[in-house]
DNA sequence: AGTAAAACCGACCGGTCAGTCGGTCGGTAA
DNA sequence: TTACCGACCGACTGACCGGTCGGTTTTACT
Protein backbone atom coordinates (compact mmCIF):
# COMPACT_ATOMS: atom_id res chain seq x y z
CA UNK A 1 0.00 0.00 0.00
CA UNK A 2 2.74 2.38 0.69
CA UNK A 3 4.92 0.27 -1.82
CA UNK A 4 2.74 1.24 -4.32
CA UNK A 5 3.50 4.78 -5.40
CA UNK A 6 0.88 5.83 -8.06
CA UNK A 7 2.61 7.01 -11.08
CA UNK A 8 1.62 10.45 -10.61
CA UNK A 9 3.45 9.94 -6.74
CA UNK A 10 6.74 8.53 -8.49
CA UNK A 11 6.97 11.81 -10.67
CA UNK A 12 6.55 14.02 -8.22
CA UNK A 13 9.11 12.38 -5.95
CA UNK A 14 11.62 12.35 -8.78
CA UNK A 15 10.54 15.74 -9.84
CA UNK A 16 11.42 17.01 -6.29
CA UNK A 17 14.48 14.87 -6.08
CA UNK A 18 16.19 17.07 -8.71
CA UNK A 19 15.10 20.29 -7.39
CA UNK A 20 16.93 18.95 -4.05
CA UNK A 21 20.47 18.38 -6.19
CA UNK A 22 19.84 21.52 -8.22
CA UNK A 23 18.62 23.88 -5.32
CA UNK A 24 21.42 23.01 -3.10
CA UNK A 25 24.29 23.27 -6.11
CA UNK A 26 23.26 26.99 -6.84
CA UNK A 27 20.76 29.28 -5.98
CA UNK A 28 16.84 30.20 -6.14
CA UNK A 29 16.71 32.22 -9.52
CA UNK A 30 19.80 30.13 -11.44
CA UNK A 31 17.97 27.31 -10.76
CA UNK A 32 15.66 27.34 -14.00
CA UNK A 33 12.84 25.47 -14.43
CA UNK A 34 13.47 23.89 -16.92
CA UNK A 35 16.69 22.42 -15.64
CA UNK A 36 14.64 20.83 -13.00
CA UNK A 37 12.43 19.34 -15.49
CA UNK A 38 14.82 17.81 -17.92
CA UNK A 39 17.13 16.54 -14.48
CA UNK A 40 13.93 14.94 -13.61
CA UNK A 41 13.45 13.22 -16.97
CA UNK A 42 9.97 15.14 -17.77
CA UNK A 43 9.33 18.08 -19.68
CA UNK A 44 8.41 21.56 -18.47
CA UNK A 45 4.81 21.68 -19.08
CA UNK A 46 4.66 17.71 -16.56
CA UNK A 47 6.75 19.81 -14.06
CA UNK A 48 3.82 22.19 -13.99
CA UNK A 49 1.02 19.69 -14.33
CA UNK A 50 2.65 18.31 -10.54
CA UNK A 51 3.44 21.79 -9.50
CA UNK A 52 1.45 25.09 -10.05
CA UNK A 53 4.74 27.39 -9.76
CA UNK A 54 8.13 26.88 -9.44
CA UNK A 55 7.79 29.03 -5.53
CA UNK A 56 5.28 26.18 -4.21
CA UNK A 57 8.01 23.00 -5.71
CA UNK A 58 10.42 24.37 -3.78
CA UNK A 59 8.38 24.83 -0.72
CA UNK A 60 6.92 21.31 -1.05
CA UNK A 61 10.69 20.41 -1.23
CA UNK A 62 11.24 21.77 2.11
CA UNK A 63 8.72 20.65 3.70
CA UNK A 64 9.43 17.45 2.53
CA UNK A 65 12.94 17.57 3.53
CA UNK A 66 11.80 19.20 7.12
CA UNK A 67 9.51 15.98 7.89
CA UNK A 68 12.58 13.40 6.94
CA UNK A 69 14.81 15.16 9.32
CA UNK A 70 12.11 15.67 12.08
CA UNK A 71 11.88 11.72 11.57
CA UNK A 72 15.45 11.31 12.29
CA UNK A 73 16.03 13.25 15.09
CA UNK A 74 13.05 11.79 17.20
CA UNK A 75 15.47 8.90 18.17
CA UNK A 76 17.64 11.39 20.24
CA UNK A 77 14.88 13.51 21.49
CA UNK A 78 13.45 10.67 23.37
CA UNK A 79 16.45 8.35 24.67
CA UNK A 80 17.49 8.80 27.63
CA UNK A 81 21.07 9.24 27.88
CA UNK A 82 22.62 12.03 29.66
CA UNK A 83 21.90 15.70 27.92
CA UNK A 84 25.73 15.45 26.64
CA UNK A 85 25.31 11.93 25.46
CA UNK A 86 22.25 12.63 23.37
CA UNK A 87 22.99 16.60 22.03
CA UNK A 88 26.32 14.41 21.11
CA UNK A 89 24.00 11.60 19.19
CA UNK A 90 21.77 14.33 17.57
CA UNK A 91 24.83 15.97 15.74
CA UNK A 92 26.25 13.16 15.18
CA UNK A 93 23.11 12.02 12.99
CA UNK A 94 23.19 15.37 10.70
CA UNK A 95 27.05 14.57 10.36
CA UNK A 96 26.59 11.39 8.83
CA UNK A 97 23.53 12.78 6.54
CA UNK A 98 24.89 12.86 2.47
CA UNK A 99 26.43 16.40 2.06
CA UNK A 100 23.14 17.36 -0.21
CA UNK A 101 20.75 16.73 3.22
CA UNK A 102 22.84 18.67 5.46
CA UNK A 103 22.92 21.66 2.61
CA UNK A 104 19.02 21.76 2.59
CA UNK A 105 19.06 22.76 6.29
CA UNK A 106 20.91 26.20 5.59
CA UNK A 107 18.64 26.83 2.00
CA UNK A 108 16.28 28.43 3.85
CA UNK A 109 18.62 31.60 5.64
CA UNK A 110 20.23 31.80 2.02
CA UNK A 111 17.07 31.79 -0.03
CA UNK A 112 14.79 33.18 1.88
CA UNK A 113 14.76 36.03 0.19
CA UNK A 114 13.66 35.20 -2.61
CA UNK A 115 10.27 34.76 -1.26
CA UNK A 116 7.94 37.16 0.07
CA UNK A 117 4.39 37.02 2.39
CA UNK A 118 2.78 34.46 3.56
CA UNK A 119 4.48 31.33 2.04
CA UNK A 120 7.99 32.91 2.90
CA UNK A 121 6.60 32.95 7.06
CA UNK A 122 5.61 29.88 6.46
CA UNK A 123 9.10 28.41 5.73
CA UNK A 124 11.12 30.39 8.09
CA UNK A 125 8.59 29.35 10.82
CA UNK A 126 8.53 25.56 10.10
CA UNK A 127 12.53 25.05 9.90
CA UNK A 128 13.96 27.67 12.39
CA UNK A 129 11.54 25.46 15.03
CA UNK A 130 12.67 21.90 13.19
CA UNK A 131 16.26 21.86 14.70
CA UNK A 132 16.51 24.68 17.76
CA UNK A 133 13.09 22.94 19.15
CA UNK A 134 14.45 19.40 19.40
CA UNK A 135 17.33 20.79 20.60
CA UNK A 136 15.65 22.76 23.62
CA UNK A 137 14.06 19.50 24.42
CA UNK A 138 16.92 17.55 25.17
CA UNK A 139 18.38 21.15 26.74
CA UNK A 140 15.34 21.74 29.40
CA UNK A 141 15.69 18.18 30.32
CA UNK A 142 19.82 18.62 31.06
CA UNK A 143 18.76 21.77 33.13
CA UNK A 144 15.68 20.14 35.26
CA UNK A 145 17.93 17.41 36.14
CA UNK A 146 21.24 19.07 37.07
CA UNK A 147 23.11 18.60 34.61
CA UNK A 148 22.96 22.01 32.72
CA UNK A 149 23.26 25.18 34.82
CA UNK A 150 19.82 26.88 35.46
CA UNK A 151 18.93 29.42 32.78
CA UNK A 152 17.03 29.58 29.60
CA UNK A 153 16.82 26.94 27.53
CA UNK A 154 15.79 28.49 24.53
CA UNK A 155 19.06 31.16 24.25
CA UNK A 156 21.37 28.27 25.06
CA UNK A 157 19.86 25.75 21.86
CA UNK A 158 20.15 28.33 19.96
CA UNK A 159 24.12 28.83 21.12
CA UNK A 160 24.49 25.16 20.08
CA UNK A 161 22.97 25.09 17.24
CA UNK A 162 24.72 28.26 15.79
CA UNK A 163 28.04 26.09 17.09
CA UNK A 164 27.13 22.75 15.49
CA UNK A 165 26.09 25.22 12.31
CA UNK A 166 30.33 26.24 12.02
CA UNK A 167 31.04 22.74 12.62
CA UNK A 168 28.75 21.28 9.57
CA UNK A 169 29.75 24.14 6.72
CA UNK A 170 31.62 23.01 4.47
CA UNK A 171 33.48 26.36 5.06
CA UNK A 172 35.06 25.78 8.04
CA UNK A 173 36.78 22.64 6.17
CA UNK A 174 39.46 24.14 4.79
CA UNK A 175 39.53 26.13 8.33
CA UNK A 176 40.09 23.51 10.62
CA UNK A 177 40.21 19.82 10.63
CA UNK A 178 37.36 16.95 10.08
CA UNK A 179 33.70 17.80 11.41
CA UNK A 180 34.13 14.79 13.69
CA UNK A 181 37.25 16.52 15.08
CA UNK A 182 35.29 19.70 15.34
CA UNK A 183 31.93 18.54 16.79
CA UNK A 184 34.35 17.40 19.94
CA UNK A 185 35.17 20.71 20.27
CA UNK A 186 32.33 22.85 19.81
CA UNK A 187 30.52 20.39 22.28
CA UNK A 188 33.08 20.45 25.15
CA UNK A 189 33.01 24.50 24.70
CA UNK A 190 29.23 24.40 25.04
CA UNK A 191 29.44 22.57 28.16
CA UNK A 192 32.78 24.07 29.46
CA UNK A 193 33.99 26.87 27.91
CA UNK A 194 36.91 28.25 27.39
CA UNK A 195 37.96 29.80 30.24
CA UNK A 196 41.29 28.78 31.65
CA UNK A 197 40.31 27.48 35.67
CA UNK A 198 36.88 26.85 36.61
CA UNK A 199 35.91 30.67 37.67
CA UNK A 200 36.38 29.54 41.10
CA UNK A 201 36.90 32.30 43.47
CA UNK A 202 33.88 34.67 44.35
CA UNK A 203 31.32 31.97 43.03
CA UNK B 1 42.78 68.10 -6.00
CA UNK B 2 40.17 65.67 -4.07
CA UNK B 3 37.80 68.41 -4.73
CA UNK B 4 38.13 67.84 -8.78
CA UNK B 5 36.64 64.52 -8.57
CA UNK B 6 33.80 64.98 -5.68
CA UNK B 7 30.57 64.72 -7.79
CA UNK B 8 31.87 61.71 -9.52
CA UNK B 9 32.76 60.23 -6.22
CA UNK B 10 29.47 62.01 -4.81
CA UNK B 11 27.46 59.95 -7.20
CA UNK B 12 29.47 56.67 -6.60
CA UNK B 13 29.02 56.81 -2.97
CA UNK B 14 24.90 57.80 -3.65
CA UNK B 15 24.94 54.70 -5.93
CA UNK B 16 26.84 52.14 -3.13
CA UNK B 17 24.41 53.91 -0.43
CA UNK B 18 21.63 52.92 -2.55
CA UNK B 19 22.61 49.24 -3.43
CA UNK B 20 23.41 48.18 0.23
CA UNK B 21 19.99 49.43 0.74
CA UNK B 22 18.31 47.51 -1.91
CA UNK B 23 20.54 44.40 -1.77
CA UNK B 24 20.16 43.76 2.44
CA UNK B 25 16.35 44.48 1.60
CA UNK B 26 15.98 41.60 -1.20
CA UNK B 27 18.49 39.47 -2.31
CA UNK B 28 20.94 39.80 -5.77
CA UNK B 29 18.84 38.53 -8.42
CA UNK B 30 15.75 40.68 -7.49
CA UNK B 31 17.78 44.05 -6.93
CA UNK B 32 17.76 45.08 -10.67
CA UNK B 33 20.00 47.80 -11.65
CA UNK B 34 17.08 49.71 -12.63
CA UNK B 35 15.90 50.10 -9.07
CA UNK B 36 19.27 51.08 -7.67
CA UNK B 37 20.10 53.55 -10.35
CA UNK B 38 16.07 55.23 -9.79
CA UNK B 39 17.25 54.96 -5.45
CA UNK B 40 20.75 56.45 -5.86
CA UNK B 41 18.62 59.13 -8.19
CA UNK B 42 20.42 58.47 -11.32
CA UNK B 43 19.89 56.94 -14.52
CA UNK B 44 20.95 53.48 -15.61
CA UNK B 45 23.21 54.48 -18.05
CA UNK B 46 24.97 56.86 -15.38
CA UNK B 47 24.96 54.10 -12.90
CA UNK B 48 27.22 52.44 -15.83
CA UNK B 49 29.54 55.16 -15.96
CA UNK B 50 30.69 54.49 -12.22
CA UNK B 51 30.69 50.66 -12.31
CA UNK B 52 31.27 48.32 -15.21
CA UNK B 53 28.57 45.86 -14.19
CA UNK B 54 26.14 44.90 -11.35
CA UNK B 55 28.22 41.89 -10.04
CA UNK B 56 31.42 44.62 -9.90
CA UNK B 57 29.06 47.02 -8.19
CA UNK B 58 27.95 44.84 -5.71
CA UNK B 59 31.77 43.78 -4.90
CA UNK B 60 32.71 47.17 -4.60
CA UNK B 61 29.89 47.74 -2.06
CA UNK B 62 31.09 45.38 0.49
CA UNK B 63 34.69 46.13 -0.06
CA UNK B 64 34.22 49.49 0.59
CA UNK B 65 31.76 47.98 4.25
CA UNK B 66 34.66 45.47 4.65
CA UNK B 67 36.84 48.80 5.20
CA UNK B 68 34.47 50.50 7.41
CA UNK B 69 34.18 47.63 9.66
CA UNK B 70 38.25 46.98 9.95
CA UNK B 71 38.56 50.46 10.64
CA UNK B 72 35.46 50.20 13.48
CA UNK B 73 36.88 47.02 15.20
CA UNK B 74 40.96 48.11 15.39
CA UNK B 75 40.08 50.11 18.47
CA UNK B 76 39.03 46.84 20.31
CA UNK B 77 41.92 44.77 18.62
CA UNK B 78 44.55 46.77 19.79
CA UNK B 79 43.60 47.81 23.25
CA UNK B 80 45.05 46.58 26.32
CA UNK B 81 42.23 45.33 28.39
CA UNK B 82 41.55 41.70 29.27
CA UNK B 83 40.76 39.37 27.06
CA UNK B 84 37.05 39.12 27.59
CA UNK B 85 36.58 42.61 28.18
CA UNK B 86 38.00 42.84 24.59
CA UNK B 87 35.41 40.53 22.81
CA UNK B 88 32.33 42.06 24.89
CA UNK B 89 33.77 45.87 23.63
CA UNK B 90 33.94 44.37 19.54
CA UNK B 91 30.91 43.22 19.83
CA UNK B 92 28.95 45.47 21.27
CA UNK B 93 30.77 48.17 18.79
CA UNK B 94 29.21 45.51 16.07
CA UNK B 95 25.63 45.75 18.33
CA UNK B 96 25.59 49.16 17.77
CA UNK B 97 26.19 49.92 14.31
CA UNK B 98 22.71 50.59 12.01
CA UNK B 99 21.17 47.63 11.11
CA UNK B 100 21.79 48.01 7.55
CA UNK B 101 25.16 48.05 7.99
CA UNK B 102 24.97 44.82 10.63
CA UNK B 103 23.21 42.92 8.32
CA UNK B 104 25.66 43.47 5.55
CA UNK B 105 28.24 41.37 7.39
CA UNK B 106 25.59 38.03 6.48
CA UNK B 107 25.19 39.25 2.62
CA UNK B 108 27.82 37.08 1.56
CA UNK B 109 26.59 34.33 3.13
CA UNK B 110 23.51 34.83 1.71
CA UNK B 111 24.38 35.85 -1.96
CA UNK B 112 26.84 34.12 -2.77
CA UNK B 113 25.64 31.37 -4.69
CA UNK B 114 24.59 34.42 -7.12
CA UNK B 115 28.42 34.71 -7.89
CA UNK B 116 31.17 32.53 -9.45
CA UNK B 117 34.68 32.39 -10.20
CA UNK B 118 37.93 34.22 -8.85
CA UNK B 119 35.21 37.24 -8.24
CA UNK B 120 33.50 35.35 -5.51
CA UNK B 121 36.42 33.47 -4.12
CA UNK B 122 38.13 37.07 -3.66
CA UNK B 123 34.80 38.12 -1.73
CA UNK B 124 34.41 35.25 0.52
CA UNK B 125 37.99 35.19 1.65
CA UNK B 126 37.86 38.50 2.28
CA UNK B 127 34.57 38.25 4.05
CA UNK B 128 35.50 35.40 6.35
CA UNK B 129 38.52 37.32 7.32
CA UNK B 130 37.55 40.39 8.09
CA UNK B 131 35.39 39.64 11.61
CA UNK B 132 36.56 36.34 12.31
CA UNK B 133 40.35 37.15 12.25
CA UNK B 134 40.22 40.20 14.31
CA UNK B 135 38.65 37.90 17.22
CA UNK B 136 41.54 35.21 16.50
CA UNK B 137 44.32 37.84 17.42
CA UNK B 138 42.29 38.73 20.39
CA UNK B 139 41.70 35.21 21.30
CA UNK B 140 45.19 34.04 20.70
CA UNK B 141 46.60 36.88 23.09
CA UNK B 142 43.89 35.61 25.63
CA UNK B 143 45.38 31.90 25.30
CA UNK B 144 49.09 33.59 25.74
CA UNK B 145 48.25 35.46 28.76
CA UNK B 146 46.45 32.19 30.88
CA UNK B 147 42.86 33.75 30.55
CA UNK B 148 41.99 31.13 28.48
CA UNK B 149 42.49 27.35 28.44
CA UNK B 150 45.41 26.27 25.40
CA UNK B 151 43.63 25.42 22.42
CA UNK B 152 43.03 25.93 18.53
CA UNK B 153 42.62 29.75 18.50
CA UNK B 154 41.26 29.55 15.34
CA UNK B 155 37.95 27.14 16.04
CA UNK B 156 37.55 29.31 19.00
CA UNK B 157 37.33 32.21 17.21
CA UNK B 158 34.68 31.14 14.58
CA UNK B 159 32.68 29.87 17.79
CA UNK B 160 32.56 32.93 19.00
CA UNK B 161 31.75 34.64 15.93
CA UNK B 162 28.79 31.89 15.02
CA UNK B 163 27.44 32.72 18.81
CA UNK B 164 27.87 36.66 18.05
CA UNK B 165 25.79 35.89 14.61
CA UNK B 166 22.80 34.11 16.32
CA UNK B 167 22.64 36.65 19.23
CA UNK B 168 22.84 39.71 16.42
CA UNK B 169 20.61 37.93 13.75
CA UNK B 170 17.18 39.65 13.61
CA UNK B 171 15.54 35.96 13.59
CA UNK B 172 16.58 35.96 17.30
CA UNK B 173 14.40 39.01 18.13
CA UNK B 174 11.38 37.48 18.66
CA UNK B 175 12.70 34.65 20.73
CA UNK B 176 14.80 36.19 23.45
CA UNK B 177 15.20 39.88 24.61
CA UNK B 178 17.16 42.55 23.83
CA UNK B 179 20.44 41.98 21.76
CA UNK B 180 22.30 43.60 25.08
CA UNK B 181 21.05 40.73 26.95
CA UNK B 182 21.57 38.07 24.81
CA UNK B 183 25.24 39.33 24.36
CA UNK B 184 25.89 39.23 27.99
CA UNK B 185 24.22 35.28 27.65
CA UNK B 186 26.72 34.47 24.96
CA UNK B 187 29.61 35.84 26.66
CA UNK B 188 29.10 34.00 29.97
CA UNK B 189 28.64 30.74 27.37
CA UNK B 190 31.10 31.23 25.55
CA UNK B 191 33.60 31.68 28.70
CA UNK B 192 32.25 29.21 31.29
CA UNK B 193 30.26 26.91 29.27
CA UNK B 194 26.38 25.73 30.42
CA UNK B 195 27.71 22.85 32.40
CA UNK B 196 26.17 23.39 35.85
CA UNK B 197 29.38 22.92 38.37
CA UNK B 198 32.94 23.74 37.63
CA UNK B 199 34.01 20.21 36.55
CA UNK B 200 36.53 20.43 38.79
CA UNK B 201 37.22 17.33 40.82
CA UNK B 202 39.62 15.22 38.67
CA UNK B 203 41.61 18.12 37.79
C1' DA C 1 33.71 83.19 -22.63
C1' DG C 2 35.43 79.15 -24.78
C1' DT C 3 36.37 74.36 -24.91
C1' DA C 4 37.40 69.70 -24.14
C1' DA C 5 36.43 66.12 -21.30
C1' DA C 6 33.71 63.97 -17.90
C1' DA C 7 29.17 63.01 -16.26
C1' DC C 8 24.83 61.73 -17.38
C1' DC C 9 20.63 60.42 -20.03
C1' DG C 10 17.10 57.05 -21.72
C1' DA C 11 15.57 54.46 -25.63
C1' DC C 12 16.84 50.25 -27.18
C1' DC C 13 18.68 45.32 -27.83
C1' DG C 14 19.53 40.50 -27.05
C1' DG C 15 18.56 37.10 -24.17
C1' DT C 16 16.26 34.60 -20.43
C1' DC C 17 12.66 32.52 -17.95
C1' DA C 18 8.18 31.45 -15.50
C1' DG C 19 4.16 30.13 -16.87
C1' DT C 20 0.48 28.72 -20.73
C1' DC C 21 -2.13 26.00 -23.83
C1' DG C 22 -3.67 23.09 -27.43
C1' DG C 23 -2.78 18.69 -28.25
C1' DT C 24 -0.99 13.47 -27.83
C1' DC C 25 -1.00 9.06 -25.65
C1' DG C 26 -1.78 5.04 -22.80
C1' DG C 27 -4.77 3.00 -19.75
C1' DT C 28 -9.51 1.71 -18.19
C1' DA C 29 -14.26 1.24 -17.49
C1' DA C 30 -18.65 0.45 -19.77
C1' DT D 1 -15.18 -0.73 -29.66
C1' DT D 2 -15.92 3.61 -27.78
C1' DA D 3 -15.64 7.29 -24.63
C1' DC D 4 -13.11 9.32 -21.29
C1' DC D 5 -9.38 10.92 -18.23
C1' DG D 6 -5.16 11.96 -16.09
C1' DA D 7 -0.36 12.29 -17.29
C1' DC D 8 2.58 14.42 -20.11
C1' DC D 9 4.48 17.15 -24.09
C1' DG D 10 6.90 21.23 -26.15
C1' DA D 11 6.36 25.33 -28.85
C1' DC D 12 5.13 29.71 -27.57
C1' DT D 13 4.42 34.29 -25.07
C1' DG D 14 4.83 38.25 -22.40
C1' DA D 15 7.42 40.41 -19.09
C1' DC D 16 11.67 41.59 -17.43
C1' DC D 17 16.56 42.66 -17.03
C1' DG D 18 21.57 43.49 -17.74
C1' DG D 19 24.10 46.01 -20.55
C1' DT D 20 24.90 49.43 -24.78
C1' DC D 21 25.25 53.60 -27.30
C1' DG D 22 24.56 57.92 -29.59
C1' DG D 23 23.52 62.07 -27.95
C1' DT D 24 23.04 65.97 -24.35
C1' DT D 25 24.33 68.53 -20.25
C1' DT D 26 27.58 69.93 -16.71
C1' DT D 27 32.11 70.71 -14.93
C1' DA D 28 36.80 72.26 -14.71
C1' DC D 29 40.17 74.92 -16.40
C1' DT D 30 42.14 78.23 -19.31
Amino acid sequence: MTQTLTKSEATSARIIAAAKRLFVASNYADVTTDMIAKAADVTKGGLYHHFPSKERLYVSMMLDDLERKRLLFERSTTSRGSCRDRLVQLTRDFLELPHEERELTRLVRRDINAFSGRERDRLVRAYQRALPEQVETIISQGIRNGELAPGDARILSWSFVALVEVVIGDYADHVYGSAQARLGHVVDLFFDGAAALPTGGTQ
